[in-house]
DNA sequence: TACCAGGAGAAAA
DNA sequence: TTTTCTCATGGT
């Protein structure tokens, strides 16, 4: 399995190259942009984040003392503005009670923290594993409905199961490298958004550009 | 016009 | 406990 990761992996760097992700300012951005992004295309969840920053409201403290009206007014473009602006505020009050020191979060166990961040009102177990991985530079691999469909098609892994048989196909087989799993997730989501999206499953071909369905992009 | 996008929580079965 | 419903804008 190790081998048949590594050479996916290889594969996708080779077509699209490094992804550097994930475009933010600061760990607190990709927290909030983690959040903004949840069944969202990113083109709508950056413009929120945008205006937020010119609001000057990209700081914990910032958006604890605003309203979730007027955030959910600032996060219009990312849809479901009303759901998000409340899972916005339950970020910040969160980090509060950690005196908004994201910093001494990177020294926490991950497993614990993971605990604590699915206790927090709109953080489930992908947008946990984006903040863990992406703001906290912790070596834990994210499974976003992508990966489920691409280690489908590949014949890996089952259509459906639980989000960790998922991420243990990766982490029991990888090195806990986490620029190796950086580059691995924001790969595959680069490669999802290009290959045909519907059924029939081209499986493999879409990682070799071989499509025989015609179906898939370039 | 319909579908999809870097999900999650609540309600229903 | 598993499935279904709801939240919603913007690009293709």
């Amino acid at each position: 399995m190790h081998d048949r990761l590594t050479d996916i992996y290889d594969r996708l760097l080779e077509r699209y190259g490094p992804r550097d992700w994930w475009p933010a300012d600061s760990r607190f951005e990709v927290m909030v942009g983690a959040v903004l992004v949840q069944n969202t295309a990113w083109s709508n969840a950056e413009k929120a984040i945008r205006a937020l920053s010119e609001a000057g409201l990209l700081s914990p403290q910032a958006l604890r003392s605003t309203g979730q009206d007027q955030i959910a007014q600032l996060i219009y473009s990312s849809g479901y503005y009303n759901m998000k602006a409340k899972k916005l505020k339950a970020l910040v009050e969160w980090l509060g009670e950690r005196d908004d020191d994201i910093e001494a979060l990177m020294a926490e166990d991950p497993a614990t923290l993971r605990e604590d961040l699915l206790a927090i009102h709109g953080i489930g177990e992908e947008t946990a594993d984006d903040i863990l991985l992406y703001a906290l530079d912790m070596p834990v691999f994210v499974i976003d409905h992508y990966t489920k469909r691409l280690l489908h098609r590949l014949g890996l892994a089952p259509e459906k199961g639980p989000y960790a048989l998922y991420q243990r196909l990766f982490t029991d087989h990888l090195p806990p490298d986490v620029p190796l799993f950086n580059e691995y997730h924001a790969l595959i989501v680069t490669h999802a958004a290009r290959v045909c999206k519907k059924e029939p499953v081209c499986g493999e071909c879409c990682l070799l550009s071989l499509c025989p369905t015609g179906k898939a992009r370039t």
